[in-house]
RNA sequence: GUCGGCGUGGCGGAAUGGCAGACGCGCCAGCCUUAGGAGCUGGUGCCCGAAAGGGCGUGGAGGUUCAAAUCCUCUCGCCGACACCA
């Protein structure tokens, strides 16, 4: 040990755990419900409990707890809540890979441990809300909800393909399908079934859940762009084709471009169609058979590929094209989807590439009914784009806009069409033959059919035994609700997306035990003001999530339409390339880190280390950065006289240049935070400290002025640094958070720009200075400087080579 | 293929029409020191120059503007999402 007096650093090993455990005692993120404050719901998406956690899942908990508690100190009341995804596959993983060990007790585990680390973090949450969603008093509401949607009709049975193993007698996930074969019995090709399953009628919501992200203008583009592709509406119409020789009989078609109806010569109907079988003439019938159970047997990935080359057969079978009575044959191909519009088009090859391929292929003629643009002659590719029509009767010469519009009038006036909007989106297919996920609440009885569970005896609990629910007949068997009959439990759980679906609802009234939650409570907090998550969720949870909300608000129980006001995707962190994760090892454990360079030091580094949305590469020199910026704080605030000032500053910094770096500083501190851009944000507490120090060594007195750069550097740095910046307040002799530091505002007189000055040159050699009005945009005053006559002089008739536009606080700024 | 995003020093990145490279890492030189992965000072885009100073510079090519990393057109490269939706 050196026995020179060293100058003092702290001890994050020290102070973190103590300051965690005042803030635990004295419940400081507690949110209130009957505060006078503005509320701020500042909310993350809640995680799957995977056990430890490390800086990679660290990232969007400290955004949230950063701003969290801003907006404290900045006097909103703030609901800053916690929980836990909790049902779901890997605790079955995790169940049957360690026979005895149930998914509760796994789940649970981990959630402690991943609780501990939280905490280690000096990530404040108000634990007293915590939700879980795989405890019976969540699920028991995730049921109630379900009910909910049944009596809406909102929630429905049908049969639908589903990928089985024959082996384990369960329903796969498609992720658990590897190249045809089960995942745990790689020797087992998968079979597809159609089960009766249950589904959600979010396609009764595409029109609003698409309308009303216009609204949604703080969220990112890219997922607002991402689920208006997804929901895919498209504006087209229907069109009977009668099947030649089946008097009475027609085929159904969508199609997006009625303007080349002439164009179609052929049709093709999904191998599914159900008149395939009836269309087929005799002697095709055995080659179309083979092809439609060749199809089935595909998986949808196989199936959708656009690299394969397109198959199909003849049926031998005709229709008739209603506008001109034309005979075209009939085909089925399995690039035509059943799940899609009508499940049959019309095959237009001049001006669809897909079917100009498919006609190539099967040498089926191509009638070109668009102009092409500086095109004659056959057509060598399909022409997709607008122009005028040719080979279409009485509607030659129109312009395809026009035409669709009159083409649609005409169908509909003679009844054989109409015009038709569809949408990609699919209705949402809920059932899981999973234990490990909440029951889904109805029993079936021989004589009322499908009956919902009544909502006073809900939860339909999990039996404790883990098995699948088919196989415990002592839980499935029961009574009917509405008459005693023996009846059967549904034996299906619930999607998990259901689950994420309205927790950010619960928040609001954790423990009611008598709804979902309370509805004055849920109007109080709703809507979210930041959401913070990754990309991973811009379709499936958040779609679903506003699916859930506009529903809540049909029934009266929600005011929003929308839960989510402003949404924000941060990026990952990467470590030797790889995003962090348990499974690639290379993972920055948060206990290792805060017994070493300390949470705050992790906190602040790892919102220095990029931009927040993007990718970031975790770097230990980077971190040592930062903690020797936090040491160096240190010292400038608790003892500045061991600041050398030997070597004297060269940028001599008075008292002037101090003031109006401490005012320039928390505006642009404020104003980042509020934008999530802490990587700048951190910039800029970096230059209040440099400036400060310069002062200190630039001989500057320990006066007011310098009191306030302290106090403002602490109380700036605090939501990011939170353990070391209460230490300095305690050691200051002042009161921090607990006692509600306020957030410094940004003082008008020393913010503002009073004049901005102007400096041009000409040919490098002359130059003026020009100080302008503020009041005047950057444009005008430029403008009015270049009209002045003191620049005219020096100008002398020449273009200036340069004029900069220099705010008045960067002069002051920079000597 | 379609849609979206991004290209700036040795590195992470600032700057969203107004001093390009803030802030940090790294590196160079020096200081201090019972020596140390500590602290302090100065330097650090490239080229010419002893310096003063000058020239060039935001993937490339054009354009708009007094002024472009930023806006527009084309182009090259990387990344992401969707992917036969008629």
């Amino acid at each position: 040990m050196a026995s020179r007096p060293r100058r003092s650093q702290y001890l994050p090993q020290e102070i973190e755990p103590k300051w965690q455990k005042i803030w635990e005692e004295h419940g400081v993120m507690k949110a209130s419900d009957g505060s006078p404050k503005p509320k701020f719901y500042d909310l993350v998406m809640y995680p799957y409990p995977s056990g430890e956690l490390h800086m990679g899942h660290a990232r969007n908990y400290v955004m949230g707890d950063a701003l969290a508690r801003m907006k404290r100190m900045q006097g909103f009341e703030v609901l800053h809540p916690f929980g836990w995804d909790a049902f779901g596959l890997p605790a079955e993983n995790a169940a049957m890979k360690h026979p005895g060990l149930h998914p509760e007790k796994w789940t649970l585990d981990n959630i402690a441990e991943s609780k501990r680390d939280l905490k280690m973090m000096g990530i404040l949450y108000d634990w007293d809300r915590e939700v879980t969603s795989c405890m019976p008093d969540y699920y028991r509401w995730t049921q109630w909800l379900f009910l909910l949607m049944l009596e809406r009709g909102l929630a429905y049975r049908a049969k639908a393909p589903v990928n089985w193993c024959p082996v384990d007698k369960t329903v796969l996930a498609n992720e658990q399908v590897i190249n045809g074969r089960c995942w745990r019995h790689p020797d087992v090709e998968v079979e597809k079934r159609d089960l009766e399953q249950w589904f959600l009628r979010i396609t009764d919501y595409a029109d609003r859940l698409l309308d009303d992200l216009a609204a949604l203008d703080r969220w990112p583009q890219k997922v607002r762009v991402m689920q208006t592709n997804w929901i895919g509406r498209s504006m087209g119409a229907e069109v009977d084709f009668p099947v030649d020789g089946l008097p009475g009989e027609s085929v159904r078609i969508y199609t997006t471009r009625p303007d080349t109806l002439f164009g179609a010569t052929f049709m093709v109907l999904a191998p599914e169609h159900p008149l395939v079988e009836k269309v087929t003439t005799e002697k095709h019938r055995a080659r179309v058979r083979k092809y439609v159970e060749q199809a089935r047997k595909e998986t949808e990935i196989e199936r959708l590929s656009t690299e394969r080359d397109k198959t199909g057969v003849g049926t031998g079978g005709f229709a008739i094209n209603p506008m001109n009575g034309e005979k075209i044959p009939m085909w089925v191909a399995d690039y035509v989807l059943v799940t899609y519009g009508t499940g049959a088009i019309m095959a237009v090859p001049a001006h669809d590439e897909r079917d100009f391929e498919f006609a190539q292929r099967y040498d089926l003629p191509i009638r070109q009914v668009i102009s092409a643009p500086g095109e004659n002659g056959p057509l060598r590719q399909a022409y997709e784009g607008p122009g005028v029509l040719v080979n279409s009767g009485p509607f030659n010469g129109l312009e395809s806009s026009v035409a669709f519009e009159k083409i649609c009038d005409w169908l509909e006036s003679a009844g054989i069409g109409k015009r038709s909007v569809k949408y990609r989106l699919r209705d949402w297919l809920i059932s899981r033959q999973r234990y490990w996920g909440a029951p889904i609440p109805v029993v079936y009885c021989p004589t009322h059919g499908i009956v919902p569970v009544p909502a006073d005896q809900l939860p339909v609990e999990l039996p404790p035994e883990y098995k699948p629910l088919s196989e415990q007949p002592d839980w499935y068997r029961t009574t009917c609700p509405i008459g005693g009959e023996e009846a059967r439990r549904e034996t299906d759980t619930m999607d998990t997306f259901i689950d994420s679906s309205w927790y950010f609802l619960r928040y609001a009234s954790p423990h009611d035990e008598r709804s979902a939650f309370d509805p004055e409570l849920a109007n109080h907090w709703m809507a979210v003001d930041q959401y913070t998550g990754g990309v991973e969720h811009a379709i499936l949870h958040l779609l679903y999530s506003r699916f859930f909300t506009k529903v809540l608000h049909d029934a009266g129980l929600l005011e929003v339409t929308e839960p989510f006001a402003r949404l924000f995707n941060q990026g990952m962190v990467k470590r030797f390339g790889q995003v962090m994760a348990k499974s690639a090892g290379n993972g920055v454990s948060i206990a290792q880190l805060s017994s070493e360079q300390g949470a705050d030091a992790g906190r602040v580094y790892e919102m220095f280390i990029g931009p927040p949305e993007e990718d970031v590469e975790w770097n230990e020199a980077g971190l040592n950065g930062v903690v020797k910026f936090l040491q160096r704080v240190w010292r400038l605030v608790l003892e500045p006289e061991s600041i050398d000032m030997e070597a004297g500053a060269v940028v001599a910094v008075d008292a002037g240049v101090l003031r109006r770096r401490v005012a320039q500083t928390v505006g642009r501190v404020t104003e980042h935070y509020d934008e999530l851009r802490f990587n700048t944000a951190v910039a800029f507490l970096m230059e209040l400290a440099n400036t400060m120090q310069d002062y200190l060594q630039g001989g500057g007195a320990r006066d007011a002025d310098w009191d306030s750069a302290v106090r403002v550097l602490i109380t700036l740095l605090d939501p990011l640094a939170p353990h070391v910046c209460e230490e300095m307040w305690e050691r200051l002799g002042e009161k921090g958070l607990l006692a509600d530091a306020p957030w410094p505002v940004f003082e008008a007189a020393v913010a503002a720009e009073p004049k901005v000055t102007l400096v041009v040159q000409v040919a490098g050699k002359v130059r003026d200075r020009l100080e302008v009005d503020t009041g005047l945009s950057e444009g005008d005053a430029v403008a009015a400087a270049l009209a002045s006559q003191k620049v005219r002089g020096a100008l002398d008739g020449r273009s200036p080579s340069k004029v900069v536009y220099v705010p008045d606080r960067l002069i002051n700024l920079v000597p």
